[in-house]
DNA sequence: GCATGATAAATGAC
DNA sequence: GTCATTTATCATGC
């Protein structure tokens, strides 16, 4: 019985599937143009979730697993930073 | 206070620290935060059919657990916590996934 | 072969 | 005690 549920329970990362090209674009935007504080709160987490088709508990891992990465590399993910300024740059001039 | 003293970011508790790119700067306790390390299969299998009996530890039953697994009674605790709260995602997942069916 | 999403230990706020 | 996190690790996608 203990096995039945921890093999159920890890398939979830078994089925992993990658975001759409979308959910990424949204997640990264907002990650971007909140760079001196990356956190949001848990209804920007459900809007996030909501845009993106996928669940708050994802949106969560995303945020967890992209500041690590960004903090890990600092530098070399500058391109995407400024990429991604000068899009909300540039929709706000709009 | 917290995140200037701990450096750990709590949004929902600790949203009036919260100071531009502080999250940037490498948290006080990472210097000193045990590295994580995986359990055996021995010893997930111990605590998790001590959990099937049931998921809150009794009055001095983490230390006869520590002390068969090879962990500490604190490791002991921890594992618990994290398992309640392993089964709670189960329990919504689950629930989520009935919903939308 | 790494990038990426999800999970497993570990910490701290409350 | 819960729970949002940090960090390393796992499993998969491509």
């Amino acid at each position: 019985a203990v096995m039945i549920l921890r093999s159920r329970f890890l398939d979830a990362r078994r089925k992993r599937r990658n975001f759409s090209k979308q959910a990424t674009e949204v997640l990264n935007e907002y990650f971007y143009s909140h760079l001196s504080n990356p956190y949001p709160s848990e209804e920007a987490k459900e809007e996030l979730a909501r845009k993106c088709g996928i669940t708050v508990a994802q949106v969560s891992n995303w945020f967890g697993n992209k500041r690590i990465r960004y903090k890990k590399n600092i530098g070399k993910a500058q391109e995407e930073a400024n990429l991604y300024a000068a899009k909300t740059a540039a929709a706000a001039a709009a | 206070k917290c995140e200037l003293v701990t450096g750990f970011h709590c949004k929902r508790r600790c949203a009036v620290n919260a100071e531009d790119y502080r999250w940037l700067k490498p948290a006080v306790t990472s210097l000193v935060r045990k590295k994580r390390r995986p359990y055996s299969q021995t010893q997930i299998l111990g605590l998790e059919s001590e959990f099937i009996i049931n998921s809150y530890l009794e009055r001095g039953r983490s230390t006869v657990l520590a002390k068969s697994l090879n962990l500490t009674e604190r490791q002991v605790k921890i594992w618990f916590q994290n398992r309640r709260m392993k089964e709670k995602r189960m329990f919504m997942r689950e629930k989520l996934t009935n919903s939308k069916i």
